[in-house]
DNA sequence: GATAGCTAGTTGCATTTGCAACTATGTGGC
DNA sequence: GCCACATAGTTGCAAATGCAACTAGCTATC
């Protein structure tokens, strides 16, 4: 177990968050550029139409979109503010609030897919065979495996 | 040329993503348990310090760490302030900076690699196989010319 | 069934980021 | 030389983020 890493380590660290950085930068602009609220917004409302009409907590969308809580807190009382999702005192926690998506959050999800989906496909899709796209998500996967293993 | 992805690349895109920005969290995490400065200040230290003794003026940092300029302004005003860069006027252009490295930022440098390298070892060296690594590396910098073409 | 401790969420305040306007210097065309 | 235009960097203001303290509801132990 060292505690140095090797150059080539170095390397694929370097350019993992350089070219994250890069593609997150490029995605924010394009929705911006078409009248479109930030990527968090769209990684919200995906984890709540999942969750269907029954809504999930605001402590559940925290952990899945690796927001802290008070900071999810914020920016769901911007979405309600718009009107995208509802928030309601959960009946079985006392504590928690259910969010739920509305007719208008449905519909700004299916507006920011259509610019998101197709960056993903030009910056991702397109550049990379099939083979590295599988190899990059088997790659990330460990990582984020490991991430969850604390 | 399609403009819808699929669902591959998707899977892929997402735990890149995800991945990156948890590592992420995750080095912030260390580098201020270890009463340290955020990432984005190695980051600038690296490519000034790379530079060489001459220095480079701010607008190329910017490019470099992906910062927009008016930001990058006000980094290297706090890291000024903490005396670890210097920053003069440049002789051939007369509205470039030149930002240079002083011995505060030398050994700032050091204290931060100490915790970063070994944060990289750990978060990437560890889990990830030598020959994942270097398809990382491959992958993410096909992304990365991807990019910079613009 | 009281109390100590944990979890969900909010809020105030300081810091950082984003955006647009601005100054000042450099560049190219005429 | 003078003009329009581009580039380097800064600044004011609004928005978002991070941090710590707080409220309120749950849980477990005695």
């Amino acid at each position: 177990m060292k505690n140095k890493p090797e150059k080539h380590t170095v390397l694929a660290w370097a350019r993992l968050l350089k070219a994250s950085a890069g593609l997150l930068a490029e995605v924010e602009k394009a929705l911006k550029q078409a009248g479109l609220p930030p990527l968090n917004w769209y990684d919200v409302l995906l984890e709540v139409s999942r969750a269907g009409p029954t809504g999930l907590r605001q402590s559940d969308i925290a952990r899945e979109v690796l927001l802290p809580k008070h900071n999810l807190s914020r920016l769901i009382d911007r979405m309600e503010n718009q009107g995208v999702v509802t928030r309601s005192g959960c009946d079985s926690d006392g504590r928690a609030k259910q969010v739920c998506l509305t007719d208008i959050g449905e519909t700004l999800l299916r507006k920011m897919w259509q610019v998101y989906g197709a960056e993903i496909q030009i910056r991702l899709g397109e550049p990379l065979s099939d083979a590295q796209q599988h190899a990059l998500a088997e790659i990330a996967g460990i990582l984020l495996d490991q991430e969850s293993r604390h």
